[in-house]
Parts: structure tokens; C-alpha cells; sequence
DNA sequence: GCGGACTGCTTACCT
DNA sequence: ACAGGTAAGCAGTCCGCG
């Protein structure tokens, strides 16, 4: 797979030229060459839209579509004269008479309105306010429209935004220009499969069916490849440890590496006189060009920038793209805002011609990392993610980059943008695709799409479907004053509302276990249940008796909600139709392959559905929700735990939404499901089989073994990220004589190997034969060192003898720790050597790792180790661990 | 002044 | 800036102890 780095690698002398002064250059008509031409065509046929932005300048919307023939950027603006606007409940009458407002000088005229007021399950007439700019209606820190009269509705929504959802335009989509117009592409879809999904639904009420019809076209229609290039910059640093400030910008740029999607893969390097090197030795198929003039090294990339329709990077945001943006007009005045093809906002970098993917926001996603890629990366680093997607890693370093021979460095950096370029291409396109179908459900453009999380997805989602509705959008005060808080008590402290109920396991090792589960519980209930903002504690007297089990709420039974049509219609194309696709071996790899990334992209926006509702930045938060479904889910489970004890199954488990039955008969599980099906309307399906599980007395802790011999781990310590490497070895030792356990017989060795396993370790710990890094203890930092208040943890204490060694930590950096005899106990792991270790504790935490499994197998600690209570007290030697 | 019982903080996990 | 529930380890506090 790999090649042989011989024979890719070609030496390349650095020639006379290279090495000295090149001629002059005039640098005022290089920066000429960047002044960009825009192309408005007044024709263009399918172009995918990709960007949506304000052109403060035109006072429009901006719309830049991807044409996939001749892989370029085209422009388009807004022709339908779209103004800023927000609503107010106060009639015009009444507005005219708020002088601040007539004599803004943004504002620009009222309209009357009907909409339909969800709150109030009734039409109201509502003032159109029309503004000039959208920074009239709000976004200045004072003086704006929203804040002059005394409510304002629909005032906290992007121009764009706005613009996208009244205009029903959907980003990723495919559009053309016609005359000037922007129009959607007409195109068919195979009609067998619009017709198999239909078919599925066809009992389901028209306004659900209307679902449906929607997102079929936005998952069936193709998603276009999309040409790109992966940049990545190296910056001089006098000061080894110090990450150089991209806002000062005090240093050279002396690297510079794209990869691209046409083949393209080069280095630019800048000369520095303290260099000598003579031979530089790259892959054969990169090109590389020495810069003497920092100012032609940064119009040479910001050519190359001009040239991609995308234009990815990893945290190019915060660092290159703004390190860059500063730095050229730091050292050339000529350089200005308006050449640079950078826009530098307050909190993200976009392109002026085509479009910025930062690959780290993307990444760094909680939902991206746990739903779309199983948390194989656990740290949100590119070595990381690239070992963990591509098998990929950065090249190391042995000294500084500023100390770096032109070889090292360019290689260095070219393989940051080599990753990076293949964390877009790995599994035929992968996030690419991920990327542009999220934007289509959630309508929103792929720059916003891929730095925000769920809650805005799934804000926006909402939001567009009230425009199309013509529904007004509630204001948050009025909704959480209307539908008010929780009732429930949280088992945790500090929480708002009880949760989900998690039963005692029953501890032992147990053979022949089935799990049941419901799929996709809490949306289904939001569907079951027509959970949504508006139908829960809805107006109508003859509603109340819909109660909410185990609450005092009802809900509506005379309209649909929302987000129970969105989330429910998501939900069924999921579960019915593009998860079972994507594993039905009779169609071809390539559309398995697309139905896959569609299952994936919905997995991520249902995951989060229920818990937006309970979340108090979400706008459209209203706790009774998520506090209702926490409630029916509650409710589903303990019902179906009692119906399999009435059925005289043991249940030995249960977290959330599964059951874990011992030995159940097949006719017992047929009925159970029919039982679900009937009196919880609700999906029970056999989730997996155990040839065995072990439990301890711990909840969310077992371990289970398939018929196959694979392995599933939950919760045990041996697998946790922070666990020192020597004792996840000993415990996958374990596992591995586990897996091969086949019957209660066999225990009996396995038990025996493990005791083995135990004391091996033990002994190698009393000997003192682990490595520093083998006992390395690692957590991840939450904030900066010395932001830890209320209590200084240990990590924290080794992370604080890095800084005083001039290191900068940073959030999420991963502090890597040994305990050691004396205070303050901890080391990190660079500084400790293998005589200074706390043996003690690391024999405690080999005995609390193993318990968890010990515990379910009958089996003692203690007593593995052949230790009576008297040598424990007394502490033991060296000697009798020899016998 | 010290240790045990307790609470709270922090991280990593499960669903 | 999606939720709540659980485990583990440690930091810090309080109280009693001739």
C-alpha cells in the first residue's frame, strides 16, 4: 500500500540559482496580477450553490455556485431586491410614533403581514419592519431596529440566512442562471426508487407523507466532487516553545505546502541566509520553489488560492489563513484588505472567491467525532485524526522547525497538507459528501455548516420550515414563559430534569444473553408522541387529557408539531430506508457506499434532536420536551422490563433503551416485540447476541462476548483513554483469553491464564521494568492550568511543572503523568525517570482495573496474588513475590 | 496535628 | 454550547480525638 520511500523519493540538488539573489521583480505588478475578476454570468447551467454570503458593497445577497464542468466559482447576486427585515406586534399606527425608528437611517418602510402564531394556534397580522443593510436591524453593539422597538420577533437570524429560507434556496443543491435568474435544476429522479420509499409511507397522514417528498431530492440527488486544494503553513519562531501569534504576525513565513485535487503538489520555501543546505531531497512529484522575498512568497500562495473553488485546511481559522492576512499587510502596505483573497472574521477565515474548510472546527465537532466517526480519533489534532482515519501520521520532528534543514521543513509541512487534502478524499469522498448533505438538511452554507454544531443545524432546520410554513417564529422569553420549566427532580445534582433510567445489573458471568432495543428511541417518541414545542401544553381545553405519563403535560391532538413531523420523517428514512440499504449486499458498492454517508449524516442530527429541547441555548428551548421524552422513554422501558418478567425471562440488564435477557426462548422474544409493537406502538428489535456477558455490580460496565469471539468493552477502566499503556496491554491480554472462552468448562483455564496475566504484571511493576511512558497516566487539560479554581487535580499539577519548563498548554492538550514518591506526587512524563515511581500506586490501580472483571469471574485480587491479609498490612518485599 | 467521613470537582465513559 | 446517568480518583472541609 505503502511505497518504498527509496524509490519515491528523487534528490534534487539546489541549483546555482536557487541559491543566489534572483533578478529583481516588481512587486507593485505582481500584487496587480491578484486584483480578482469576478464572473457573473447571466447563463450557467448546473452549479451547485456552496456559498451564501452579504456583499455589503452591492447591499445583496451572494450566492457562489460550484460549476462541476469547468471546476469553478461562479457569482450570483440577488436580484429579487430581498431586504433585512423583522416583525414587530405593534401596528403601524403605533410604530410611526417611535421616533428613534422612523429617523433611523436604515430603516426603509412597513408592510402588514398575516402569519400563523404556533404559541397561539391562531393567524396574526404582524408589522414587517424593512431595513436598507442588516446591520440596521441588529449586530451593532446599540442603536439597531431590534432593540428601538419594544418586541421584536425573527430579529436574530443571518441576512442570509434569511435570505436562503424566504427564497427556499437549499446550499448544496444544484441551481442554474437563466437570464439572470437563479432557478433550481429540474431533474428526475428514478422513479423506482421515489416510488419504493413512497410506498413505505403510504398509510402515514398527507402532512407527514409532505416530508418525506422534501428530503428525497436532497439525499437522492448526487453530490458533485469539488475541486480543492490543502494548504498548510510553517512560521519562524525565535522561541522554540511559543506558538507564533497569527494577530502580530512578527515572523516569516518560510514554508509554505499544497496538496490538490488536480494532482498538484508543491512547497514553497523561503530563503534565510543562516541556511546552507545544498541537496534537497522530496518525492518526485512535488514541486518546490525557493522564495528570497517574503512579499513574492505570499502573492505566490495567495495565486494558488485564488485558483480553488475550496480551499481546506487544519485550523487554518485561527492560525494560517490569519497569520497570512496579517503578515502581507504587516510587510506591504500595497497588500491591502482588498487584494489579500482572504476575509478575516471575529471568529472564522473564509475565502473572497471560493469557499475556507477548516478541517479542525469540523473535526473538533462532538457530534462529527462521536456519531460520524465512532470516536476512532480522541484527540482533535491532525497527527491524531490522520493516524486514526488514514493510518496517516505527521512526520516527527527532532528539533525546531525554525532549525529545520529546507528538506526537513518541506517535508514536514508537505505531509500537514497531505492529510489534511486526505481527510476530504479517504472512503471515496467521505466528509466531502458528509459535509454537503448536512448543509442540505440543514440549510445551511457549507462554511457555517461545518463550524457550528448540531443545536445551529438543527436551529436552522427549524427555522427554514416556519418560513415555508409561513409560521412565525416564537421569540425564546415567550416560549419558556408560556410552556415554563421542568417538573421532574435529576438524579444528578444541578440538572434540570430526570433522565433515563439505568437498571442494576445482575453480577456474574452469564451465557446466551440477547439484547433488545428500541431503535432510535427518543425520536421515535418525538414522532409516537407528536413531541414539539407547540402541541405540548397547547391551548385547546379538550387536549389535556393526552397526558404525558409520569408528568403532569399533555399534548396536542389536534395539530402535527414540527419537530415531531422533521425529526419522525428523518427518523423513518433513516431506520426504513438508508440504513437497511446501505447494507443490502445486492446493490452495487457504490451506491451502498452513498446510502452509508446518508444513514451517517442522519444518525448525527437525530442523535441530537431530543437534547436541543433541553438545552438552553437552542432557540427554540422548551424543557417540557425534552423532559417528556426523557419521561415516555422511561416509561417504554420499565413497561417492556416488566412485561419480560410476566413472560418469566430474566432481565440482567438495562440502560436507556435496552434490555438484556438471559437465555430467552425465540417464541419469548417474538413476543415481546409484538407486545412493544402493540401497546407502545413502538420498535423492539434484537440488537445483538453474547455467547456470554460478564457483569460486576457497576452500571454501564461489562463486558461481552460475541459468538464470533469478538469483543464488546463498556465502561471498563482497561480501555479508557486515560489508562497508562501498561495496563491496557495486561488487560487485553485478558480480553483475549476471554474471547476464547466458549463454555462454563472453560472458565476454569481462562481463569487461571488471567491469574498468570495479573501476576505478571505485578512482578513487572515491583521490578520497576515499566517505562516512564508505559505508566503514564493521561488526561486531557478542559481549560488553561490556571483556570482550574476550586481544586488543583493532578493532571493539572504536572501540567503546571511543564509551563514553569516554558511549554504552552492549550485546552484539550493531552497532559501525560507519572505518579512518584514525594510531593506533590505527580511528574510529567518527560521529566520522570523509572526509580522515583510510586509502585504502591500503580499496584492499587492494576487492582481497581482488574476488579471490575474479577469481580464478575469469582475471582479475588488478594488472592491471585497469593497474599494474606497479614502481608498486605505489613506491605510486601521483593522475596515473596518471588515464590 | 491527624485521620476518617463526607462533599465537590474533574474526567471519561454509556445511552 | 444536544441531554442526563454512572464510575473513579482525588482535593478540600469538617469534626473528633484526652
Amino acid at each position: 500500500m505503502f511505497q518504498p520511500l527509496e524509490q519515491y523519493f528523487r534528490d534534487t540538488p539546489i541549483t546555482e540559482e536557487e541559491r543566489t539573489k534572483p533578478k529583481e521583480v516588481n512587486i507593485q505588478r505582481e500584487i496587480e496580477s491578484l486584483a480578482f475578476k469576478l464572473e457573473t454570468p447571466s447563463n450557467l447551467p448546473e452549479s451547485y450553490m456552496v456559498g451564501v454570503t452579504y456583499d455589503g458593497e452591492k447591499r445583496a445577497a451572494l450566492v457562489k455556485l460550484y460549476d462541476p464542468e469547468s471546476s469553478k466559482i461562479y457569482f450570483w447576486y440577488d436580484n429579487t431586491s430581498h431586504k433585512p427585515y423583522c416583525f414587530s406586534d405593534l401596528p403601524e399606527k403605533e410604530l410611526q410614533k417611535i421616533e428613534p425608528l422612523m429617523s433611523h437611517s436604515g430603516f426603509d418602510h412597513f408592510e402588514v403581514v398575516e402569519k400563523y402564531d404556533p404559541l397561539k394556534d391562531q393567524k396574526v397580522k404582524m408589522s414587517k419592519i424593512l431595513a436598507k443593510d442588516p446591520l440596521a436591524i441588529g449586530g451593532r453593539p446599540s442603536g439597531c431596529i431590534r432593540d428601538i422597538i419594544p418586541k421584536a420577533w425573527e430579529a436574530d437570524i443571518r441576512y442570509y440566512e434569511n435570505f436562503l429560507y424566504d427564497r427556499n434556496l437549499v446550499p448544496g443543491m444544484p441551481y442554474e442562471i437563466e437570464d439572470g435568474n437563479l432557478v433550481p435544476v429540474d431533474y428526475k429522479l428514478p422513479k423506482e426508487i421515489v416510488d419504493a420509499i413512497n410506498k413505505m409511507f403510504e398509510n402515514e397522514p398527507k402532512e407527514y407523507r409532505e416530508f418525506i417528498d422534501m428530503w428525497i431530492p436532497l439525499f437522492q440527488r448526487p453530490v458533485p466532487k469539488i475541486r480543492r486544494v490543502a494548504v498548510d503553513i510553517e512560521v519562524y519562531s525565535p522561541v522554540v516553545t511559543r506558538i507564533p501569534d497569527p494577530q502580530a504576525a512578527e515572523y516569516p513565513v518560510i514554508c509554505v505546502s499544497f496538496v490538490s485535487s488536480d494532482g498538484m503538489k508543491k512547497v514553497l520555501l523561503l530563503r534565510r541566509p543562516e541556511r546552507k543546505d545544498e541537496r534537497i531531497k522530496l518525492p518526485h512529484d512535488v514541486k518546490v520553489e525557493f522564495y528570497d522575498d517574503e512579499r513574492r512568497l505570499l502573492i505566490e500562495i495567495f495565486k494558488v488560492l485564488l485558483e480553488y473553488p475550496v480551499v481546506v485546511t487544519f485550523n487554518g481559522d485561527e492560525f494560517d489563513m490569519r497569520y497570512l492576512w496579517h503578515r502581507a499587510q504587516k510587510i506591504e502596505p500595497s497588500l491591502t484588505k482588498e487584494i489579500i483573497p482572504i476575509e478575516v472574521g471575529k471568529d472564522f477565515t473564509s475565502m473572497k472567491y471560493g469557499v475556507h474548510i477548516d478541517l479542525y472546527r469540523f473535526f473538533f465537532n462532538r457530534s462529527i467525532q462521536v456519531y460520524a466517526f465512532n470516536q476512532k480519533y480522541r484527540e482533535s489534532t491532525l497527527g491524531n485524526i490522520g493516524m486514526a482515519l488514514l493510518g496517516l501520521g505527521k512526520l516527527e520532528l527532532n528539533k525546531p522547525v525554525s532549525e529545520l534543514s529546507y528538506e526537513d521543513l518541506a517535508n514536514y509541512c508537505l505531509r500537514d497538507s497531505e492529510i489534511t487534502y486526505r481527510l476530504t478524499t479517504f472512503d471515496d469522498d467521505l466528509v466531502m459528501n458528509l459535509i454537503m448533505l448536512l448543509s442540505r438538511i440543514a440549510r445551511m452554507p457549507i462554511e457555517d455548516v461545518t463550524r457550528s454544531g448540531v443545536s445551529i443545524w438543527i436551529r436552522s432546520m427549524m427555522f427554514y420550515e416556519h418560513r415555508r410554513r409561513n409560521m412565525l417564529i416564537p421569540r425564546p422569553e415567550d416560549l419558556l414563559a408560556l410552556k415554563g420549566v421542568t417538573v421532574t427532580e435529576a438524579i444528578i445534582k444541578g440538572k434540570k430534569y430526570k433522565g433515563a433510567i439505568v437498571v442494576e445489573p445482575t453480577p456474574g458471568v452469564h451465557f446466551d444473553v440477547a439484547v433488545l432495543d428500541f431503535a432510535s428511541l427518543y425520536p421515535s417518541i418525538i414522532k409516537r408522541w407528536n413531541l414539539s414545542y407547540e402541541t405540548i401544553l397547547c391551548l385547546h381545553p379538550e387536549c389535556r387529557d393526552n397526558k404525558v405519563p409520569g408528568t403532569p403535560y399533555w399534548i396536542c391532538t389536534k395539530r402535527y408539531g414540527l419537530s415531531s413531523l422533521l425529526i419522525g420523517s428523518l427518523k423513518d428514512l433513516r431506520v426504513k430506508w438508508y440504513k437497511p440499504k446501505s447494507k443490502d449486499e445486492g446493490l452495487p458498492e457504490a451506491v451502498r457506499d452513498l446510502y452509508e454517508v446518508i444513514q451517517q449524516a442522519l444518525k448525527v442530527i437525530l442523535n441530537a434532536s431530543y437534547g436541543v429541547f433541553g438545552a438552553e441555548h437552542f432557540s427554540l428551548y422548551c424543557p417540557p420536551v425534552a423532559e417528556s421524552t426523557a419521561a415516555i422513554g422511561r416509561y417504554a422501558i420499565t413497561n417492556t422490563i416488566e412485561k419480560a418478567q410476566s413472560l418469566e425471562i430474566p432481565v440482567l440488564y438495562g440502560d436507556t433503551d435496552s434490555i438484556f435477557l438471559k437465555s430467552p426462548a425465540e417464541r419469548q422474544i417474538k413476543g415481546l416485540i409484538e407486545w412493544s409493537e402493540k401497546s407502545l406502538s413502538m420498535d423492539l428489535d434484537v440488537d445483538k447476541v453474547y455467547r456470554y456477558v460478564a457483569f460486576s455490580s457497576r452500571k454501564k460496565n461489562y463486558l461481552g462476548v460475541y459468538p464470533s469471539g469478538s469483543v464488546d468493552i463498556k465502561g471498563l477502566t482497561g480501555k479508557k483513554r486515560h489508562t497508562p499503556e501498561f495496563l491496557k496491554e495486561a488487560f487485553s491480554e485478558m480480553v483475549q483469553v476471554l474471547s476464547e472462552v466458549k463454555t462454563e468448562e472453560d472458565f476454569k483455564q481462562a481463569k487461571e491464564k488471567i491469574k498468570k496475566i495479573v501476576r505478571a504484571c505485578y512482578t513487572k511493576l515491583k521490578r520497576h521494568e515499566y517505562s516512564p511512558e508505559e505508566l503514564a497516566i493521561n488526561i486531557m487539560l478542559g481549560k488553561l492550568p490556571e483556570k482550574y479554581l476550586k481544586t488543583t487535580p493532578q493532571h493539572v499539577k504536572a501540567a503546571f511543572l511543564l509551563t514553569r519548563k516554558g511549554i504552552e498548554l492549550r485546552p484539550g492538550d493531552i497532559i501525560g503523568f507519572v505518579k512518584v514518591i514525594g510531593e506533590p506526587g505527580v511528574k510529567p512524563v518527560q521529566l520522570v525517570s523509572t526509580n522515583e515511581v510510586d509502585t504502591s500506586k500503580y499496584i492499587e490501580y492494576l487492582e481497581s482495573t482488574f476488579e471490575q472483571v474479577l469481580d464478575a469471574l469469582g475471582l479475588d485480587f488478594h488472592e491471585i496474588l497469593g497474599l494474606t491479609r497479614l502481608e498486605r498490612f505489613m506491605g510486601n518485599t521483593e522475596e515473596n513475590i518471588n515464590n
